[in-house]
DNA sequence: CTCCAGGTCCTAT
DNA sequence: ATAGGACATGGA
């Protein structure tokens, strides 16, 4: 099925480091998993063409791909400020958008994530998928493909850290059980902090041990839908003190600052 | 081999 | 409140 689109490529949002289990599988072709559902993605000139039925994209990934938000806007507005560093990022990554993603799969990739370079994150996620994960066939492009969703929430909780060695998780290992554990118990309700006010999403998040700031405001940005959460890590870092000089106040973006972050992380770690 | 990665925790000031 | 060291593992 082939779709209409402006402001997609479906590169940019595989490369823009957001989710780790996207990948390319041909010259212009990624696949995804996510809700338990695989999918198969062509870049067009004008759009994209995707190997799901119009039912699936109109349940499930157009809500995934932020597609009810208006990008164009967006950078339209950033185009007619004065942020001239802004304005290159933009020009760079106008395709790329901020994905809706499962908040328990991100809050444990995200913890999975620190002090990992995103090669390795990857390469870690996928280990987890194939050990705890349900196996399924999805026929995408008159093939069948066979794959892995992400571990449940009950089966990662009753995991043990023996059963997780092996992953390549090192010290997270803690982290990502006692998270697990918090998510099934109902110590941390994240369908709640979906409809809180970003704050109060990210102090509840940082209860968790493993979770700081970075991590806290990712979950918040990636799997809870609050665009507005600016995380800051080392990139972010580089890119306000070397481009900004050391300040970068983001609060004039207040209400898309998680996709001004985007933008800055893509241009500055990809140019 | 060394260096560093989409950080966080713990401890000492 | 804020600063410095420890931390497992693998990619480059």
């Amino acid at each position: 099925m082939k779709i209409k689109l402006e402001n997609f490529d479906i590169k940019q949002i595989a490369d823009s480091g957001q989710c780790f289990r996207m990948k390319q599988i041909g010259e212009s072709t990624y696949s995804n998993v996510a809700y338990g559902e695989y999918i198969e993605i062509t870049q067009e000139k004008d759009g994209i063409s995707v190997s799901c039925s119009e039912e699936d994209w109109e349940n499930l990934w157009a809500d995934y791909f932020h597609l009810d938000y208006d990008y164009g806007k967006i950078i339209e507005q950033i185009n007619a400020g004065d942020d001239a560093f802004l304005k290159k990022a933009v020009d760079y990554g106008s395709g790329i958008r901020i994905l809706r993603q499962e908040p328990f799969e991100t809050l444990i990739t995200y913890i999975i994530s620190q002090r990992k370079n995103i090669p390795a994150i990857k390469t870690c996620v996928e280990k987890l998928c194939e050990t705890l994960g349900n196996k399924k066939i999805a026929s995408a492009n008159n093939r069948e493909v066979e794959y892995y969703e992400f571990p449940t929430i009950e089966r990662l909780a009753s995991s043990t850290k023996n059963a997780l060695d092996g992953l390549g998780l090192g010290y997270r290992n803690e982290y990502v059980l006692s998270a697990a554990k918090w998510v099934d118990s109902g110590r941390l309700n994240l369908r709640r902090l979906t409809e809180t006010d970003h704050q109060s999403a990210v102090s509840e998040l940082k209860q968790v041990y493993g979770v700081g700031d970075k991590v806290a405001n990712c979950t918040a940005l990636f799997g809870l839908g609050h665009i507005e959460a600016f995380p800051i890590d080392v990139w972010i870092e580089r890119v306000i003190d070397e481009v900004y000089g050391g300040y970068f106040d983001h609060s004039k973006y207040k209400q898309f600052a998680g996709i001004v972050q985007q933008y800055m992380f893509y241009y500055y770690r990809n140019k």
